[in-house]
DNA sequence: TTTTTATTTAGATATTTTTCTAAATATCAA
DNA sequence: TTGATATTTAGAAAAATATCTAAATAAAAA
């Protein structure tokens, strides 16, 4: 909710990657575990702290929660840098 | 010098609010540590954070040391944003 | 209904981070 | 040179983080 929820979601790796791999889409929790080399709960832990930040979102749909981006909380980090850049 | 270190470096509260300071021009350590409630110690470590990664520069001026923004990496972070955003 | 599949939650451990005090280094002033 | 000031480095303690295994929950399939 905070700048400090965002920028300390944004600072780990595995989470970072995550994102890159929602921006081509939607994925459900076990797609993208089966990208890394953790187990679910790791992931499953990792996803949640995203969603704390606001920066993904999950929808439940039947056995699976499908996750997406959400762009909107970035666009407060893209101002707050422009702004330290003083273009703005 | 990687993403990680630049948002590691940014997600600290004490380290968010030291780049705000020298969004004004830069200062030496010791004003930048009469700005928080911490001892000198402490504020050294974090601006060595800061450095490491880039965000800031420090130069030795006789018996101070001024700390400058250096926003170059913070345009990486703002294209890897972007890029995230699809805006790119 | 029972079993299987998808995901999260709980609890534990190892690592990292933040902060402190004390000591070290470097520069300036007397 | 001696003493004071500015800053960093070293080492330690407390808190936060990342990860695991095992257990819990919920939905689908048999």
């Amino acid at each position: 909710m905070a700048f400090g929820d965002t920028f300390k979601a944004l600072s780990d790796p595995t989470r970072r990657e995550i994102l890159n791999l929602l921006k081509d889409g939607p994925l459900s929790a076990g797609e993208i575990v089966s990208h890394f080399p953790m187990t679910g709960a790791t992931i499953s832990h990792h996803l949640s702290i995203l969603q704390q930040a606001g920066i993904i979102d999950g929808e439940k749909k039947g056995k699976y929660i499908y996750y997406t981006l959400n762009t909107t909380v970035m666009d407060d980090i893209l101002r707050w840098i422009l702004e330290l850049k003083g273009e703005n």
